[in-house]
DNA sequence: TGCCCTACCGTACTGTGTACGGTCTCGGGT
DNA sequence: ACCCGAGACCGTACACAGTACGGTAGGGCA
């Protein structure tokens, strides 16, 4: 029906994604394949979108009917599975990193924000488990190296790298749907609080919303706007590393006292 | 043309939002109302999600053709836009709450993680501006209250604010999301895991991904799949109020310093 | 040679938001 | 009292989505 978003059965995707299609060779043209159609569609969405992705675009720029997707890929869902993978694949995860876990986990944060600006439908792709693919799980062990034998536990690890993962997502989350509305609506975010600033200062006054209208006002000086996504990953980024590094200190203080 | 999503020209909305339209008292029948439309909106999102609620849904639901909504509402953006305002009017908010700066920042993220678990489609909601309702001002403002007066400049106090809410949204967005594919795959984590766990063991070995397969072996036996919402988002919690105090000791220190 | 499998594709179904234009009823100005 | 216009109400239609289904044609294997 369209509806029932991704993963309704990773085994599909999982068999997909790690190669293990049995390797037999495809009849047809020879000039098709996922992979060419995986390209084309990260292609398509990095220009115009996930929602621009639909079977029947990636057909055309792909010179094929849209049915004949079908015979390379089940559907969409397992389409966008591997458009996913190929990104993750794109990181760059160096072996040896200069400096402790702070600056390794900082490192992990700042490529994971460049992967969402430069392919910023990933944060469209609707609710789904994640695909276990070859990358994403590479990315997963690399993410676990910056944290290994600091003297946390298993579990601390894994909660650590999600915790820094779940931030980055979201300040690039803030920062898309900022850019978004920008695109769609023909209004920088200056011009609209020019626009309904005055309105809003009209009803937001100090009265009623005293902390939103003195913070407002400073917030909306200093920034133009609302809202800075680039000063809100920072901020971000410094205060959960902060918080990280409380729990580590912990950590080797219980170590060094039996 | 249904892509344009939310806030393209949020003057709409607005006007919907602070009830200034004009108060003409409207000629049609009197047993429905942009109050009842919302009211039978949030009923349905809550029950089968925000994809559920299409014009021709809440039509039928109102007892009204589909068409006839629009003359109570401009169209579907303002409608959710109204149905996100109305939801955050039920939060509570407190005027007085024992306790410091970081039991009162706690309450807050508290709240609002019950609020995404009482309406996940507020998740749902695509890219978009917050439009600046009443109830998004008061939640806005009630926030503000929490850190107010301990030595924070008023960027700061926004910084702090977003990082919290922006960490309570992430968490409940990773749980929606797992809760999703629990539904309409029809299996449970721990099914899937028992299902895909062999295959993928097999292919996460030891020696091309130690620390994943180190580290997931043991969340997996102690969640009994790859993820546990509830813990993330009071791990994260923690973390985050941490890092805040951080900032706040460093503030105070700095203060007493001429 | 003959058969079958499968890549390829045309058509059609359900469902979306909403533009458009028609009808009917009620409120207010004269 | 009368009339007219505004606006509530609604039926139809359009472009687009994902994909089920069934037909066709051509190459691989017995």
């Amino acid at each position: 029906m369209g509806v029932d978003n991704a993963s309704g059965g990773p085994a599909g995707s999982l068999a997909l994604l790690w190669g293990l299609h049995g390797r037999q060779r495809r009849r047809g043209r020879s000039d098709i394949s996922v992979e060419r159609i995986v390209a084309v569609a990260i292609e398509v969405a990095d220009a115009e979108g996930l929602a621009a992705v639909s079977m029947r675009r990636i057909a055309e720029a792909v010179g094929v009917a849209t049915m004949s997707l079908y015979s390379y890929v089940p559907g969409k869902n397992e389409l966008v599975d591997l458009m996913l993978d190929h990104a993750y694949g794109e990181m760059s995860r160096p072996n040896e990193v200069p400096g402790g876990w702070r600056a390794k986990l900082e490192l992990v944060a700042r490529e994971s924000w460049r992967l969402y600006r430069r392919h910023p439908w990933i944060l469209q792709i609707p609710n789904g488990r994640v695909p276990l693919g070859p990358n994403a799980v590479a990315k997963y062990d690399y993410e676990l190296r910056t944290v290994d034998g600091i003297g946390l536990s298993e579990i601390e690890m894994d909660s650590v790298v999600n915790l820094m993962v779940a931030h980055v997502e979201s300040a690039a989350r803030r920062w898309f749907e900022a850019s978004q509305v920008e695109q769609n609506s023909g209004m920088t975010d200056q011009q609209w609080w020019a626009v309904n600033g005055p309105l809003l200062r009209n009803i937001i006054d100090e009265s009623r919303f005293p902390h939103a209208a003195r913070v407002g006002a400073v917030t909306g000086e200093a920034y133009g706007s609302a809202y800075e996504p680039e000063q809100a990953f920072e901020f971000g980024l410094g205060r959960v590393l902060d918080g990280i590094e409380v729990l580590v200190e912990q950590r080797a203080v219980s170590a060094r006292l039996p």
